[in-house]
RNA sequence: GCCCGGGUAGCUCAGCCGGUAGAGCAGCUCACUCGUAAUGAGCAGGUCAGGGGUUCGAAUCCCCUCUCGGGCUCCA
């Protein structure tokens, strides 16, 4: 196909440019920093470098260290190491290679099942540069089904795709996804190696500078455990090795900030397997920052209108039948016990709970709305691959409340509330934080009027808070429409923290009403919500966001005193007990070890505080003062070094006004 | 649950081709009294996850079970 060559301006990322240009490349090629782009945007689409432009007038430059560039780098990646992956294993089969948020992956069905093993990463990583070396251009071509099918007759996975995208047939999107009603559009970098794909691609593979071949895995066709398993490798691709390494060095630091490796550093919790799994048991210090983060979290809702419940932690059968639970959550209870007849069930959720506590007497508007607020622990079965240290357990303590409001409360709820969850991350020192808005999933029960209300709801409250957030078109859960908040960690991952979940259904199956000022019957709404998510998630995010050194207010150890010797040890208890009478928790680590091994120990116990005192301290009423995370500082005056700490330590104050 | 990789002293780990177990740290005892990430010496500590099998002999090889870890969400 041969095209006109233009000789009108072309506005590229808003710059005209003037020039006679066939395809991307020659067009790039033009422009500073062209060597750097990896794709183009137009038609609201990314195209290939190498496609052929046409009409267009307008293009926007992708480039590889740009978001969507590294998506296009990986995927070229993944290619590649499919390619690589054929020819270390003949007659390998290959399925589903997408980039991913980090990396990309592909996954493999071998020869007679074989797995891959570390070695052969190795092999395959090195193929990978050969063929990186060998600038192989991605070469998209379009055609019929009855060609791929036969281009692609040793690839079942490939077939399946392919009678897949012919049966979809009519559809808008599925015309995208195939790019075209009766051709899909395949790359072929070499003789050797061809894919079905959407693209786009980067030019050739020598676009892609830094490769890591990271993990292999098992991973399920299409997601199910019905089919067949296949075998996935994860990898890594970045345009330059620095990048890479920046980017290993991450994931070892998040090695060392794992929760479960400082959890028991720290000696804070642990899983004994004689308990089960995901089952933790808090030791004192671990328990000691629960008890804070609940204490406060139990203050802070007294004070902003939440009243408490306290439910136990099993129930009969008609109870979770009634809310529904035994139908739709079935899978994730744990099994039932039978006493006197009856079955009782460990329960998932609070929620039944406090619906009988609603019900429990007639309600008027004038009550509402309520807030019912419990640290509920609740019991959910997991598959056991999933667990997941604290952050992924069987048994899980929510910061549960439900707020049962009228109607015209339901937006002025909605947003106290998300007022009020930002206020208590805050607290915890947490500060960036997105927001997901999940609207009604196609499988949904109540009216399409309750949701469209309870919907405008959220959003308005969104919209007051200033909080940036996305709309998950149709994620919400079948019963509700949802607010979740996502907070982003000190080094850059994403985790889902509170939920705000607006009920549609419950209060119907319970049948729960008002009297309303016109004195009839009216039907509440009601609000679901956990702020920290679950106690032991949130400790779980809190532990590798600081890196064990949580805020001194939740320690139980804020301050370790470290006599020099023994003629120093009356003055440091004079010290103790001056901490001590202002509330300042504190500590004396004796003489009886050499200094060094005892400041060793104290900072490998993240203790907040390290106070050395010795004969100069005790001539000149002064302290040595290692602050978190900085230098040491001697000869710090008593009375400075008392003030600083009793306040540095303190509990956060009263976050938003009392109502 | 499924695939892969582990399980040896409280912790971290060594232990080859099968010959019946070793280090450092932690613990205990004694000495040392010290100014910011390990003072020295001594002592004690093990059903090699559990069970079965092969073998003259098993931590080691085989099978089963338990348990821990990495994945199984990203759809050409």
């Amino acid at each position: 196909m041969t095209w006109r060559r233009r000789r009108i301006p072309v506005l590229i990322d808003g710059v005209r440019v003037q020039g006679e240009f066939a395809t991307g490349l020659e067009l790039v090629q033009a422009i500073e920093g062209g060597g750097e782009v990896v794709a183009l945007e137009y038609g609201g689409e990314l195209h290939d470098l190498s496609a052929p432009l046409g009409g267009v007038e307008k293009v926007r430059t992708v480039t590889a260290i740009s978001e969507a560039g590294r998506s296009v780098l990986r995927h070229s990646a993944a290619h590649i190491m499919a390619q690589a992956v054929v020819d270390c294993f003949p007659g390998a089969r290959y399925a589903i290679g997408p980039s991913t948020d980090d990396g990309f992956f592909y996954d493999f069905q071998l020869p007679g099942d074989e797995r891959f093993d570390q070695e052969e990463l190795a092999a395959i990583e090195d193929r990978m540069r050969a063929i990186i070396a060998e600038r192989q251009p991605f070469a998209r071509s379009e055609i019929g089904f009855a060609e791929a099918e036969e281009l692609f007759a040793q690839q079942p996975y490939k077939l399946e795709i392919i009678s897949r995208v012919r049966a979809a047939g009519g559809s808008e999107e599925d015309l995208r996804e195939a790019g075209g009603s009766d051709r899909v559009s395949i790359y072929r970098n070499s003789e050797r190696f061809a894919d079905l794909c959407r693209g786009p691609h980067v030019p050739d593979t020598s676009y892609v500078r830094a490769v890591k071949l990271l993990r292999t895995s098992g991973a399920y066709w299409r997601g199910s455990e019905a089919n067949s398993q296949l075998q996935r490798i994860y990898g890594t691709a970045f345009w330059s090795d620095e990048e890479l390494e920046a980017h290993l060095l991450r994931l070892r630091e998040a090695e060392q900030r794992d929760h479960r490796k400082l959890g028991a550093e720290l000696d804070w919790f642990h899983f004994p397997p004689e308990v089960g799994g995901g089952l933790p048991v808090f030791h004192p210090k671990g328990a000691y920052v629960r008890y804070r983060m609940e204490e406060f979290s139990r203050k802070q809702h007294l004070a902003y209108g939440y009243q408490l419940a306290w439910t136990p932690h099993i129930a009969k059968a008609a109870l979770f039948e009634r809310s529904g639970h035994l139908g739709w959550y079935r899978e994730g209870m744990f099994p039932p016990m039978e006493m006197e007849g009856s079955t009782y069930y460990p329960k998932p959720m609070n929620c039944p709970f406090h619906i009988l506590i609603y019900e429990s007497q007639p309600r008027s508007y004038r009550d509402l709305p309520i807030r019912l607020f419990e640290f509920g622990t609740v019991y959910r079965y997991e598959r056991s691959g999933t667990l997941h240290g604290l952050a992924r357990v069987r048994g899980l303590t929510q910061d549960d409340s439900h707020i049962f409001c009228t109607p015209e409360q339901l937006a002025e709820e909605l947003a106290r509330l998300l007022e009020f969850v930002l206020a208590l991350l805050r607290a915890f020192g947490l500060e960036d934080f997105t927001a997901e808005l999940a609207t009604k999933p196609e499988k949904a029960v109540g009216s399409d009027s309750d949701w469209e209300f309870a919907t405008a709801a959220a959003r308005s409250a969104l919209e007051k808070t200033g909080l940036d957030y996305a709309v998950a078109e149709g994620e919400g859960a079948f019963y509700a429409p949802k607010i979740d908040i996502h907070l982003t960690d000190a080094i850059g991952r994403r985790w889902q923290v509170s939920t705000l979940q607006i009920d549609l259904q419950l209060p119907q199956r319970f049948d729960l009403e008002f009297q309303s000022a016109e004195n009839a019957k009216q039907r509440p709404f009601m609000i679901h919500r956990a702020l920290f998510g679950s106690v032991e998630r949130f400790l779980a995010i809190l532990i590798e966001h600081y890196e064990g050194h949580l805020p001194a207010w939740l320690l139980d150890e804020q301050v370790r005193l470290l006599p020099v010797n023994d003629t120093s040890a009356n003055y440091a208890a004079e010290v103790s007990s001056k901490l001590a009478a202002a509330g300042v928790r504190v500590a004396v680590s004796g003489a009886g070890e050499p200094l060094g091994a005892r400041v060793r120990r104290a900072k490998i116990d993240r203790i907040p505080y390290l106070v050395v005192v010795g004969p100069q301290d005790i001539a000149n009423g002064t302290v040595g003062l290692t602050r978190p995370r900085s230098p040491e500082e001697r000869g710090v005056p008593l009375s400075a070094f008392l003030e600083e700490v009793t306040k540095a330590v303190q509990e956060p104050q009263l976050l938003l006004e009392a109502r």
